[in-house]
RNA sequence: GUGGGCGUAGCUCAGUCGGUUAGAGCAUCAGGUUGUGGUUCUGAGGGUCGUGGGUUCGAUCCCCAUCGCCCACCCCA
């Protein structure tokens, strides 16, 4: 027997449902804010995420599908959403326009990784992007448009945000973190490898002895210059204003290169140790580092998977009909008028006739509204027998009727 | 890559301190006399006890290996 590859999953009924309405809820919200679908190839060439993502990170470094094509390219299956979509603004010259664009997008991302609850090789994500807007509003508009999805899948969560700096304010406060790092002594093996590799993350360290060891180490949110800081206060002022609770966490770090300035995630308590459902922030300079014109962006992207076990789905409601024979005779014009039915809703049948007690049975599993039944009685008067199963009501009615 | 846990029916799991026909619940199917569902009653089908080897008179159980799944670390959605 074959099976399904490491970390890849099959989705069925009734997951699936909850995976399309998902979507749907993300689609509608953002549309309302003016966010249309891109769809970008799920194979794309090494090199975008290289640049992108960033070669230090985990994601390029040890954890992407990456291998050479029959033409000899070396190619990959993308890790995450927003490199690829970059690559598309750049290539449709929408950076030269100078026009700003918003985005939505969705669909399954890839990382070669050990799965665990709430991590797949093969995940999926929803996530938006806007281009060309460079006013703070613009972050806390994403992040509002968080807020609304989740409200609307009924998903609990908490928010940190933070301020990675700029250009201006972050080399230096960098260099300041490395320094000190270095004068401290005793810290673990991970830490140790993290003060070359992204220095900041040593902050987020979970580690007691080394959080110890950490308690004078200087924040970014206390070096920022004057516009990210003022931008930073911008951004919590139009949170409150709009009731959205958040805890600035100074420690947080987006796991990929490219994040300028904001810096958000939103976290649940309800999922295990992979606990961020939605990340994203802001990322000026990626457009240029894809050889675009200069041009500020921002976004987020959210785990699908991870959502699906917190979204509280609407009742179900009973659907459609059940139409099937009580004698061979009937069968004909059963399926004949199940064929036809099928042009306006969904219908089930059986192709065997059968007691009405085992349609019934059969009917009420398949959760439809209407059980229809064909037997000799009807046959003679040209009539069906209708019942509504969850009125309970029944009756017949001339089959042209019907 | 590193730890820990677990592989017995379609699903969730019992169980055998090694002993003869391996169990339950759920699900499926069939019945509970004439054409009435979601509740109930009766019955049936379905397992080479993950795979390979070893110990033993005898292994689903003990030992070794292997594969797979899960959880956690790392990192992230």
């Amino acid at each position: 027997m074959i099976n399904a590859l490491r970390g890849m999953k099959d989705t069925l009924f009734p997951h699936n449902e909850v995976y399309m309405y998902v979507i749907d809820t993300c689609t509608k919200i953002a549309r309302n804010y003016g966010f249309s679908l891109i769809e970008t190839p799920i194979l794309e060439e090494t090199a975008l995420f290289k640049r992108s993502v960033g070669e230090s990170s985990d994601i390029v470094g040890k954890e992407m599908y990456q291998f050479r094509d029959k033409g000899d390219n070396d190619v990959c299956l993308r890790p995450e959403g927003t490199a690829g979509i970059v690559r598309a603004f750049i290539q449709e010259k929408y950076d030269k326009a100078g026009l700003s664009k918003r985005f939505f997008y969705h669909g399954p991302m890839f990382r070669y990784e050990r799965p665990q609850k709430g991590r797949l090789r093969q995940f999926h994500q929803f996530g938006a992007e806007s281009f060309g807007e460079a006013n703070v509003r613009e972050d806390a508009t994403i992040i509002l448009m968080i807020k609304a999805i989740f409200e609307a899948l009924g998903i609990g969560y908490t928010l940190e945000i933070n301020s990675l700096g700029c250009p201006a304010c972050m080399p230096s406060y960098r260099t300041g973190l490395v320094s000190f790092l270095e004068s401290v002594e005793g810290l673990c093996e991970d830490c140790e490898r993290r003060k070359t590799t992204n220095p900041i993350r040593v902050l987020d360290c979970k580690n007691e002895h080394c959080q110890t060891l950490l308690q004078n180490a200087p924040l970014i949110v206390d070096h920022l210059c004057s516009t990210c800081k003022s931008d930073f206060e911008t951004l919590k002022s139009i949170l409150d204003h709009f009731g959205m609770a958040y805890r600035v966490n100074p420690k947080l770090v987006r796991g990929l290169d490219y994040y300028s300035k904001t810096a958000f995630e939103f976290v649940s308590s309800e999922i295990g140790a992979q606990s961020a459902i939605a990340g994203g922030g802001r990322y000026d300079r990626l457009v240029e580092f894809l050889d675009g014109k200069p041009t500020p962006a921002v976004g987020f992207a959210m785990g699908i998977e991870r959502l699906m076990d917190l979204v509280k789905m609407p009742e179900s409601k009973r659907e459609g009909y059940y139409i099937a024979a009580l004698c061979e005779e009937a069968l004909e014009s059963v399926y004949t008028l199940v064929q036809q039915k099928r042009a306006i809703t969904k219908v089930l049948t059986s192709y065997e006739p059968k007691s009405l007690k085992n349609h019934l049975k059969a009917a009420d599993k398949f959760y439809v509204k209407f059980c229809v039944c064909i037997g000799e009685d009807e046959l003679a008067n040209q009539t069906v027998w209708i019942k509504d199963l969850e009125s309970k009501e029944e009756h017949h009615m001339p089959i042209e009727n019907f």
